[in-house]
RNA sequence: GCGGGUGUAGCUUAGCGGUUUAAAGCGUCGCUCUGUGGCAGCGAAGAUCGUGGGUUCAAAUCCCAUCACCCGCCCCA
């Protein structure tokens, strides 16, 4: 270690090639998958004004409160680092008059997402998400098809033990009556309510049904619930969005107290969980080992139709979503099964003796390139016996083998590296024969 | 923000009953072998023992603080 010791911010993490692969393969699949059912890639900034999120995201939520990371720039404009996609996402629509495009519009976009939170086993300051948005749309089909991709996704990369948790919250016609009654009942019950929980009635008592305290749960056990206080209109919607899950085979669990963190939901809104059973050796020898589900939510969403009026446009029927690549990648990496395909290493390689070889090297390795040969090279060594032992290392096919006696002969020796057996070929025809070679091997 | 655990070469760890060059395996690089790999042998580089203080004649080891990571809580992806 130098004396200058750098790393990484807390709970910011460099994602290495090794890790790199998962990412890669996570990010086909699920491009592959929502390309073939019309959305569109498109990017957002990963700064935009802090007001945005204040606004869209919303004032009481976490994410805003106290997970936001916000700066001031030479010019006095307050910015912040995305905590999330989705207002940035419905600001392009706006700002881009996509109302003008035919509807509905389907989006998705993928990258980095900052919080300040105290990290933890999947959970880091910087994360990736994976994020889709359809706007335009009001039918309760779009809310069961946006479920129905991210279910297709994890299916794809063979996850199972997957739980897909549904319900509704209403709209501003029934929300509101909604409130008022989760109010009172809990108001009566205060006493009974954590502390976290007391103040959470006052700004959002919502929130309260999220809750994981023993106490609380036992309250909120009995509290009304959203699905029994629908408007007409919403519970005509949900109850066609869980038809709809039905008819795609798409198992859900109708979790009447799940609201989600977000001030912006509007009718249906879902969370997919992975649940494991983790063998745990208790400390205490005598209770042995002990099955234990973890639970960790690999990605969630909802419908927002008003999101568009709170951030100065119109109202925009909208139904988004988001998987958090990182869960993905911990759970392929515990998954061997989950591999990602070996990427097909070189296939060749070329040694090299002295400097005339060095030379024309250059020059034979694009050839291959262009030729659409996989090689490799170590061109900063000269001997040919540890030029060899990386060819070995990196299990190449063939390696071409330039001398000097070669080179000023225009020949190169081709060296089979199962057998040993060696042919000398003529310089213009190298390309040509280790091509022919390759394809006789596979 | 609140609890608990862990920090020794790039990686995995030994050493924590106080003392000299802090040890090993893997990996990296080199040599044996000047133009022929896999094996083997030999060798080298690489750690101010997370950081800063304190106790002591003496600290990787004991004490305090701090930072980072992991595990819970909260919230979520």
């Amino acid at each position: 270690m130098k004396k200058f010791h750098f790393q990484t911010p807390t709970g910011i993490h460099d994602v290495l090639p090794e890790d790199q692969e998962y990412f890669r393969k996570f990010l086909s699949v699920a491009r592959e998958i929502v390309e073939f059912y019309g959305f569109k890639e498109m990017e957002v900034p990963i700064l935009e004004e802090a007001a945005l999120y204040e606004k869209g995201t919303g004032e009481t939520t976490d994410i805003v409160e106290k997970q936001m990371y916000t700066l001031r720039t030479k010019g006095g404009d307050v910015l912040a680092l995305r905590p999330e996609f989705t207002p940035g996402i419905v600001r392009a629509y706006i700002q881009n008059g996509m109302m003008n495009l035919p509807q509905p519009v389907k989006l998705y976009t993928q990258g980095p997402l900052f919080r300040y939170e105290h990290p933890q086993a999947g959970r880091y300051r910087q994360f990736h998400q994976f994020d889709i948005e359809v706007f335009g749309e009001t039918s309760s089909a779009i809310d069961a098809q946006v479920i129905q991709l991210f279910t297709l996704i994890l299916k794809e990369l063979k996850f199972t033990h997957l739980i897909v948790e549904v319900n509704s919250i209403g709209d501003s016609s029934c929300r509101p009556y909604y409130k008022k009654l989760l109010s009172s009942f809990f108001r009566s019950r205060a006493n009974s309510l954590c502390q976290d929980c007391k103040r959470r009635l006052k700004e959002n008592p919502l929130r309260i049904l999220d809750c994981k305290e023993e106490k609380c749960q036992q309250v909120k056990s009995q509290a009304p619930q959203t699905i029994d206080h629908l408007c007409e209109e919403c519970k005509r919607h949900f109850k066609s969005v869980l038809e709809f899950l039905d008819e795609a085979d798409i198992p859900y669990h109708l979790d009447p107290y799940l609201v989600r963190g977000l001030d912006y939901y509007t009718k249906t809104v879902f969370e997919i969980f992975s649940e494991k059973p983790v063998k745990k050796i208790e400390e205490d020898p005598s209770q042995g080992e002990t099955e234990v589900v973890t639970r960790s939510a690999l990605a969630g969403g909802g419908r927002y139709d008003t999101l568009g009026k709170i951030l100065g446009g119109k109202d925009i029927p909208a139904m988004g979503a988001a998987i958090g690549i990182e869960r993905i990648v911990a759970l392929m990496k515990a998954n061997a099964a989950n591999l990602p395909k070996e990427k097909p290493g070189p296939q060749v390689f070329l040694a090299q003796l002295g400097e005339l070889p060095k030379k024309k090297s250059l020059k034979l390795l694009e050839e291959l390139r262009q030729a659409n040969v996989q090689v490799a090279e170590s061109l900063g060594r000269d001997s040919l016996r540890v030029q060899l032992a990386r060819a070995d290392k990196l299990g190449v096919a063939y390696t071409l083998i330039l001398g000097q006696k070669e080179a000023l002969e225009g020949t190169i020796v081709l060296r089979a590296m199962d057998t040993g057996k060696q042919d000398i070929v003529k310089m213009d025809k190298v390309v040509e024969e280790t091509k022919k070679r390759l394809r006789k091997k596979s």
